[in-house]
DNA sequence: CACGAATAGTCAACAAGGTTGACCTTACGG
DNA sequence: CCGTAAGGTCAACCTTGTTGACTATTCGTG
């Protein structure tokens, strides 16, 4: 099929591009052995790597409601990856942590993904797949107020 | 909220850029009256732009069960974008093509992706915006047999 | 310090959009 | 011809999200 001469809408260009580092860190999660892993899943795993997060956060981050991120944790909590505690502070949070699991699927994740930019960086040169991602940066920080601003991708 | 010295990962960064993309022509289509579109519709308008398309033809596009493809393309019947014809020379197909008021539509939304690659080349330059495209091309492409690979982001 | 408003979270009902599986009809290739 | 493949539909179900009402804390201000 020829290439249309028609320059490929970047809408289209970014919805492949996601999905296929989505659909190749699941595939190579599978191999594995990690299963029962969904795509929100990571999102989870980043905001509470560093600190323990909260289901409004989280909300807040992927752009849902708070009850859809607390079904999102409460189905990581029976997966085994994070655990909720309750904060001696304030009586209403319930934190969200990583469980050692939790933290060994990060670990994972993380190096898969370096995987597979480290194969992007081969057909590109890493170069330029460092151009792509200041540039991408740059663009979106803008319409945020600096910050890149909140995630999912909603379909 | 300081900046984290490790690079922001890139599956982030299009689910972030491609979600804007998606806000931003959404809220834009709302502004100019059109009110029922949903995001799925932009994939079949393309498909169907120069010759009428089919169900089977938008499953593969876009990495859904036919049945589905059917669904979305019973929902753009309703409303008025798509119209499905009975096929001359094979008479199981229904072709998928655009009556006038989803060619007016298409117009609109590439009108409208162009007037935010126009903005956001603002941004970064036109230039660093091309080599953006053409970089996500040849890396996408790549992992595809050379073709664009199906689209949907699977969430 | 008391009381009203805001915040964190939960529960339950529902809706949208997708999948699975069975089925019908038409086309194609020995 | 006849078996098999291909395009499409129907119906049941599942997953994931939303809406709306509610509880329990905390904050803040008179």
């Amino acid at each position: 099929m020829a290439r249309s001469t028609e320059p490929v809408p970047l809408a289209r260009l970014f919805a492949i591009a996601y999905r296929s580092l989505i659909d190749g860190l699941h595939e190579r999660l599978a191999t594995a052995g990690w299963t029962d892993v969904r795509p929100a899943f990571g999102f989870v795993l980043l905001a509470a790597r560093d600190k323990p997060t909260s289901s409004t956060e989280l909300a807040v981050l992927m752009g849902t409601t708070k009850q859809a991120a607390s079904k999102l944790v409460e189905t990581m909590v029976t997966a085994g990856y994070v655990r909720r505690g309750s904060s001696v502070d304030d009586a209403r949070q319930r934190p969200v942590s990583l469980t050692a699991r939790g933290k060994r699927l990060l670990v994972t994740v993380e190096q898969i993904y370096a995987d597979i930019e480290a194969e992007w960086a081969g057909v590109i040169g890493a170069t330029k797949l460092e151009r792509l991602r200041r540039d991408l940066v740059r663009v979106l920080s803008q319409a945020g107020d600096g910050e890149l601003p909140p995630v999912r991708p909603t379909w």
